[in-house]
DNA sequence: GCCAAATTGTACGAACCAGTGCGTTTTTGA
DNA sequence: TCAAAAACGCACTGGTTCGTACAATTTGGC
């Protein structure tokens, strides 16, 4: 992990520097955003109380403040932290050894598995629509256009309709209805489970739900 | 309006009898209930305010909770209200006299749309998965099995493939997947926009979008 | 070793907010 | 007409929760 890297280490002045010390911020800050992330994932952010962050963390509400500001603060350095992570795990796909087709159902594939095994993500995508993206539309770091998995899904795109194997479809277009099929099963479980009373979390119903999405996604790629 | 008619009427024991009332316990419940929702619907659960509420209803904080009780039961209510709605939505959905793919095409349309109009519908649902359904549990009305519209649904898959244009689908996970790919427009609208840098809003853009959204469910169903 | 700056702990305050006590008006039924 | 029940309004409270004042400790540079 990089976390235990940050931890006994390395700040952005003096970059190779390695210290041991009592007072870690680096290991506190990355401490309380890990406390933090759940709470917010679990209760949104009205429902999130710094107090039972404070408490779950080994530091104090003290340094909550002291670090982040103010609760808005530490909400949104949770979400920069999710951003940079999702990145992280986007650039760990590898498509470029695949033919078209088989990139575009890898890609589903790993787009449902990352959905499913990281609930609070989804949650905390759900919680920030709700408040209308009003606290991420504020964060000037994320530059919308980056997005690795954009470029590698649209070569994949170029490739495959040169190849003849693939219609000609719009990358971003195409990932919206990938990430759409991969959320909804995640974000609306509870509701969707009460009402049409199916089962949407045991591994063998994901297993299945998942060779579905990516079957739906191939043919509509597919010409 | 039928909520004109509520207004100036009816009683559960006394059906017929139409009275003038300064006392207008019908028309207060169906004002907050009104009020309510969008309070929820913008704000979440635990973002609402009672006195929010109450300031923009016709009568005060007081009989809020001479009517539902806690804000819980209040937000009960309002989850209650919205499933009618939708349902008396999904049956006015006539799909009887298309062709089996046809009538897909069409469900998916309307179901597109709806989602597109009725945003705070959408965002209630959010909310409600995000306290992990424990409020709609609670709910005893609503038996699960009795959709409408899964049941057409059925009908029309079954339609289908006796005629040989549709695969063998099972219509529950079909609609959820027609559910997934219209209500991500909606509900995952301002992170979407903010990092891909998509217009998700314009009638443009949902017309376009709309198009792709039912080509890709009809090229998942036909044979 | 010593000082200024960076960290950390404790206890508290002020605002906010769900929910209520109590009194008043309106309606219903006889 | 009258009493009981239902519908309504005002002002308040008790608990919760964000945020801070203040004091204490640690660190890095000299």
């Amino acid at each position: 992990m990089s976390d235990q890297a940050r931890k006994t280490g390395a700040r952005k002045t003096a970059s190779t520097r390695v210290r041991t010390r009592t007072n870690d911020p680096d290991a506190t800050k990355a401490n309380i955003l890990e406390v933090a992330t759940k709470e917010f994932a679990e209760r949104g952010f009205d429902g999130a109380r710094i107090d039972a962050i404070a408490d779950r963390t080994k530091t104090s509400k003290r340094m909550i403040y002291y670090y982040f500001g103010h609760k808005k603060g530490l909400y949104q350095a949770v979400l920069t932290n999710y951003y940079i992570r999702l990145r992280q795990a986007e650039s760990e796909i590898d498509l470029e050894d695949l033919s078209a087709l088989e990139a575009v159902e890898k890609l589903t594939h790993s787009t449902f598995d990352y959905h499913m095994r990281n609930a609070d993500v989804v949650r905390l995508v759900m919680v920030e629509n709700i408040a209308k993206g009003r606290h991420i539309d504020e964060l000037p770091s994320l530059d919308p256009i980056s997005s690795v998995l954009i470029k590698t899904l649209k070569k994949v795109c170029q490739r495959g309709y040169k190849e003849g194997v693939m219609r000609k479809v719009d990358p971003t277009r195409l990932y919206m209805s990938i990430a759409a099929l991969c959320f909804f099963n995640v974000s609306n479980r509870y509701t969707f489970q009460k009402i049409f009373n199916l089962d949407l979390i045991s591994p063998r119903a994901a297993e299945l739900r998942k060779a579905e999405v990516a079957d739906m996604i191939i043919r509509y790629v597919r010409s």
